[in-house]
Formats: structure tokens, sequence, C-alpha cells
DNA sequence: CATAGTATCTTGTAAAACTAGGTGTTTTTT
DNA sequence: AAAAAACACCTAGTTTTACAAGATACTATG
């Protein structure tokens, strides 16, 4: 025991584990209420072990628009500087839906391989 | 309701989601016994709703061999084409249960996301 | 007044799943 | 017996996307 672990390959692959995942927690997230880019990035650190940057939401979040499954207004604040709300469409929450069948239905079948020693 | 749903986008959405997910669940598949790519493929599509095409899990495979989680070997068979046996290694295990805990931790946090309406 | 925090965005890069092929063998169907 | 399907491996090129690294601009703290 006590293996050498090659962080490298741990964290290339933590990486690769979002991509996917980092949709559905954006719209799982939009689903209790109306966010803004900076919120949905420390929502996410504070909640889950998905470290992710500006760089990465902000494009994911207009992919979103584009999509139509979510709305984006601008919301001028009395004080700092003004925010970018994103609410989740009828349809948004209709594919969130179906994703989160497909997620659970896929948690099923990794926790059946776990528990085929 | 019957909202009409995007299904170019949850096809795009679900090969997404793939990545990542295959590394962990080749390794899982791996754990108990050793397998070759046709078998790990027809696997895959039996017991998850994961469609992996063989120019997704030759290329996975050789890089888990790269980064020595997993070896390789042929075996010849009596009758029919050679097969060549992927093994996970101790390392492999090793990243194995670092990856599993990262999985855990993940969906428990996104459990606690979908529960808080 | 400089720094850290808040808040948005863009460009370029690297990684990897997939498409679409290829090779050759064995089994099944016609 | 010939054709088709299934078995079993592989590769080159395309597309997507998370991220790094930057830009911009406002506010609060020391």
């Amino acid at each position: 025991m006590n293996e050498e672990i090659n962080l490298y390959f741990i964290t290339k692959w933590k990486s690769q584990f979002k991509k996917g995942l980092l949709e559905y927690i954006i719209l799982l997230l939009l689903r209790s209420r109306p966010c803004y880019g900076y919120e949905l990035i420390s929502e996410m650190n504070q909640f889950t072990s998905l470290e992710i940057a500006e760089g990465t939401i902000y494009p994911l979040l207009n992919r979103l628009k584009k999509e139509k499954l979510v709305t984006s207004e601008w919301a001028e604040m009395d004080t700092g500087i003004p925010r970018k709300y994103y609410k989740l469409t009828e349809e948004g929450t209709a594919h969130l839906m179906v994703m989160r069948e497909y997620v659970d239905a896929l948690n099923l079948s990794i926790e059946r391989i776990k528990e085929s020693v």
C-alpha cells in the first residue's frame, strides 16, 4: 500500500470529469432561483469539490443561453458592479429533467458495477 | 408541460457527460477481472446507458497503459481472434481509490443541491 | 493610493470523445 | 459455397470545451 499517486493524472482526470457535469450542476443550481455568474462560481466552490474558473462559466452560460435553456437579465445594483442574472426557462427545466434521469440511471449502473466485486 | 426537448443539445451533453467518467468506469470494470477492449465496450453498452465506440476505448486504454494504471497482455485463443487483455496495476488500484472518493464526494454534493429546493 | 475583492468578458491552448475509416478472422445467414 | 454479420484490433482528423491568462471596471479596506 501507500502507492505513489500520479497527481498529474488525477488533476487531469478531475478536470476531465467536470465536462458535462458542469452544465447539469449549473442548471440544478438555477432551478431554485436566478443567479449571476460570479455567484454560481462561489456556490460551486463552496458546495462541491469542483473548483471552476471564470473562463469556464461565462462561455458555458452563453452556450446555455444560445440553447434557450436560460435567459439573462442585467440588474443594476444600488452600489457595486451590475450583475447579469441567469434564469432557467421552461425549456431549461424540461431539459434538466431529462438530464437528471440520465444521471440517476448512470449512477445506478455505476453502483451496480461497484457492488459486483 | 410537454416542452420540446432539443435532442441535439441532449445528445451533445450526453456525449460530453462521458468525459472523465469513462476512465473511472473502465477502471472500476477492470477491478474485478482483466478484460479485453471489445469486451469492455459490450459490458459498458450492456450495463450502462453510455454507448461508447471503439475509436474511444482503444486510445483510452493506451492512455491508461502509458500512465501505468493498467498493463496489457496478448492472449492467443484456441479459436478466434487474439485478444489483448488489460489488467489493473497496484498503481491503478490506488488511483481508482482516489477517484472513487472524489466521485462519491461529488455525488453527495449534487444530492445536497438537489434537495435544497 | 494601493491592494484585494467583486463582476463581467475574450483569446488561445490542450485534451479527449467521436466519426469514419482500415485490417483481418470467425461465425451465421442466405 | 458465397455473403453478411459479428468479433477484435487500430489510427487520423474533427469538434468540443475547460482552463490559463489576460482585459476591463467598480468598491471597500488598510
